[in-house]
This record gives structure tokens, sequence and C-alpha cells, in this order.
DNA sequence: TCTATTTAAATGTATATACATTTAATACAG
DNA sequence: CTGTATTAAATGTATATACATTTAAATAGA
């Protein structure tokens, strides 16, 4: 569906215009595909993105600042994140006794299974809600890294 | 900067998840500059939008629900929205004699200025932060389209 | 050593999304 | 009509972003 039908606009000023306006449509678009699979697992997708990361990590303890950088959404608060995975037993978190103000966090087994098991659904919708062929997303992936500059 | 670096992953499983991680990432890069733009007006990106919604209709008054069909975001509350701007004056909220269930949503003169200003500024930005030819950028218009299917 | 600065994490608060529920008004079937 | 269903908007609540501030620990410099 074109973008002028999806928000009823019959014309934009400039292509660049209707770009970030395209952008920010399809962005809601993914993010409803992702918020309705994570749901029944009790996960947010920024929830499931740092288990990605803490499982990235292979068992060495990541502190709350180094997943900060890390995290899609540079503004995004890995503290609080954090406190909710912990919540659910998905990760452990320990004072770092070579720098107390620092936390070490690492993903438990509960946490690498339910990963596990949401990855093979998330690879899944992935390759059906992005209705492109390999050679298009690559272009895209370019497009986007040249986008930022 | 390549998205791998951005977030420190050396590798992705394959090019639909590395495209849904770049977009996100992508995503984040919009809206911080975004923000970083409607501050000083004391306004939101969707605050902004509505707006624009408005400024559309040309006169003729919008229903809560219109509005909220045209958002980019379908899951936003119109509702909620619009009152943060009736407390800044920026729209006007009228009972809908027709049918009383409805609000007729208006912009006010106060709103068409500030939108009227805001929207040199955005244009500017738009051009400026998205770095792409007008070619990549109509390729890139053609291909989100392609991608929601 | 003692103080000042820096750093890591947590916390406070406003806005917005996500989704369910409620309230009130209208439509509609019997 | 009258009771039921539908619709529009508002409201409730949880999660997350955005951004400022606080707290505590480590470091650096006089």
């Amino acid at each position: 569906m074109k973008i002028e039908d999806a928000i009823q606009q019959k014309e934009f000023k400039d292509p660049y215009n209707k770009l970030v306006v395209n952008f920010l449509y399809t962005h809601s678009y993914i993010v409803t595909v992702q918020n309705a699979l994570f749901k029944p697992y009790d996960l947010s997708p920024e929830q499931y993105n740092v288990l990605r990361i803490l499982r990235g990590q292979n068992g060495v303890p990541a502190t709350v600042s180094s997943i900060q950088d890390r995290m899609l959404n540079k503004m995004s608060n890995a503290s609080r994140l954090v406190e909710k995975l912990k919540q659910k037993g998905l990760v452990k978190r320990e004072e770092c006794p070579k720098d107390r103000r620092q936390v070490d966090v690492v993903i438990t087994l509960n946490g690498l299974e339910i990963l596990k098991e949401l990855e093979l659904k998330v690879d899944e919708s992935n390759r059906s809600f992005v209705h492109l062929s390999t050679d298009d997303v690559q272009l895209m992936n370019e497009l986007l890294e040249k986008m930022r500059g």
C-alpha cells in the first residue's frame, strides 16, 4: 500500500519529507508485528534485545553501560530493563568486585532457553513480514547505512 | 557507520535479520534528530503530526478517530494528544452537533503559526540528516512500500 | 591525604505506545 | 417503542523513551 493511501495524504512537498514519513509509518508496521510475536512470552522487543546482547557475551558478564552502548535505541534505559528481566529470572545481576560502581549482568539458563525458542520465531517472522528479495534486502541495508551518513 | 560497528555485533544470521536491526537503529537515529528539533517548541513529533493532519483539513473539523486513522502510528492515542494540544491552545475541541459521541477538532491560528515556523525547520532538517541523493531517496521510498507488501 | 572531578548505576518525571475497559450516544432488530 | 448491539471517545495501566538529577564509588591532582 502506498504511503499516501495509508495515511490519507495526497502528496508530499519533497521526496525527503515523504521518506521520513514513509519510514516512520513502516517502523510502526514492524513494531506492531514484533509486539504480537513477543507478547505470548511476556517480553518486549527491547527486553528481547537485551537478552540477545547478553547471550553474545558467551558467559562473560556485561555491565549495564556496556549493554546500553549496544542497544538499538541509545536512549533506552538498560538499568530498568535489566531489573525487569531479573524479576522474570532471565538474568542475574551481581556487584562487580573490581569496581563496586559497576554491576555484572549475566543471562540465566532460563533466559537462554526462552531466547533460543523465540529466536526461531523471530527469524521466521522477519523473513515473512519483509516482502523483499534478498537482493532488495541487501540494497536496503546499504541505503540505511548511507542514509545515516 | 556500519550497523555492526554501531551496536558492536560481529555478524548477522541472515540479511533479513540485519535489515530489521538496521532499520530499528536508524529509526532511533531519526527520532533523536526530530526530538531535538521539536524540543524548543515544546512539541513532540507526534503532536506535530496531529497539527499537520488538522491543517490538511483546511478548516473542516476532524474527529478524533479520523485523526487516529491518519496517524503514522496507528496505536497512538489521538484522544490524549488532542488534549495536550488543547492545553497549549493549538487546537480547539467542540462537541459535534450531528453526533454527540463525536468531537470536532480544529487547529487554531496559533497552531497554524507554530506549524508554519516549524515546518521550515523540519524540511531543512530532513534534507540534511538524510544523507542520500534524490534518486536514492526515491529508491528507498519504493523499497519501503514494497517491504510492507 | 584530602578534595574535586569523573564515572556507573539508579531514580524521578513527562510523554508516548500498547492494549483493555468504560461511558455515553446512536443505530437497529424485533 | 424497547432492549441490544455498535460506535466514538475517554480512561486505566503497564512498558518504554527522553532527559535531568542523584547517589555512591573510583580516580586524579594539589
